[in-house]
DNA sequence: CAAGTAAGTTGCAAAACGCAACCGGGCTAC
DNA sequence: GTAGCCCGGTTGCGTTTTGCAACTTACTTG
């Protein structure tokens, strides 16, 4: 994959893929989000090689989702921290665990989400209007915008005009 | 990956990890929601080795995300369409979308996610509490649901009882 | 019927992964 | 202070996954 995925230009799914698109990122964050932090601990909890966990690492604090600090109590010891846009990626590891248990394997709900303050469990994860309504896949559009270069404004607006012809196949 | 990964009993996020972490299910996810459904439209639009292809569409299909199907009026050509459970994940797509524009790369804003009906653009995903109130990462607790197994159990347990002694440590 | 096209399949080379052994600095205990 | 252990790597090597290109089979088109 690394080579290729030139894929649509800069489209930011293809950016997001090529980051964490491999067996063991996605685990690394919610291990940090569980509060791991030193370089055994993600290796016990995930059963993961340690040059492989070296690697992840490595991508994880480059793209600026990990912070690498050796600590200071101990000086073998580093801790690895989620920055700011690494607990940004917390809606998006809860939508995937909310869609993983509705839609995959035997339905469980062997994870809850609660806020610390009331003890209630969260609301699904939804897409929600500019004036407050949930949306549905179908009520939406994606369009270009001011930043996208010339293949994925192209993309976009091929995947606009088939699903007119669509449209106006479906009417006809 | 594969054979591994037994990581943390039936945690979610494993889950969906070993189904979609890899550098292309998710683009082929991507394009479907852009209106792909050829086999070829696949291969052409994300570059894709066709060995590689045929093996993704058929996990995706296996696991239910993608309806394989015939067409009527070619009797060559398959459509990979996505079934209900595929379109669930449209939120967790925009959300890694989002999360991409905003801090990976260049900050640039090249896709827009509008409401077909207004033409407003959504407003971004977000955790909200079960009163409607947005939630930030530190205000969110996991604990384990009825059907955590034991092993998922115990790591959100140690999870917690490390929070607790960290904010107890923090406190004193 | 000849040519072209769609969706795979196969063989092979290159890259990524997983494991286990090794390493160097840093603590700890005697 | 030195022997032994722990921590975070690194290295070498075998296995698996990926990518590419050529081939195949079924079908449509001219």
């Amino acid at each position: 994959m690394s080579k290729s995925n030139p894929c649509q230009g800069n489209c930011p799914i293809a950016r997001v893929t090529a980051l964490l698109g491999d067996g063991w990122s996605l685990m690394i964050i919610r291990e940090a989000f569980l509060g791991s932090g030193k370089f055994n601990e993600f290796e016990r909890r995930l059963g993961i090689a340690r040059n492989i966990l070296t690697n992840r690492l490595r991508k994880l604090v480059g793209a600026g989702l990990l912070k690498r600090r050796e600590s200071e109590t101990d000086r073998r010891v580093v801790e690895y921290r989620l920055t700011a846009a690494g607990r940004a990626l917390f809606p998006v590891l809860i939508a995937l665990s909310q869609w993983s248990e509705q839609h995959l394997g035997d339905c469980s709900h062997s994870v809850r989400y609660v806020e610390r303050a009331t003890g209630e469990e969260i609301r699904p994860i939804r897409v929600v209007s500019a004036d407050g309504r949930e949306l549905d896949a179908g009520e939406l559009v994606m369009l270009p915008g001011p930043d996208a270069d010339p293949a994925l404004r192209a993309r976009l607006n091929a995947a606009l005009d088939q699903a007119g012809s669509e449209a106006a196949r479906a009417a006809s």
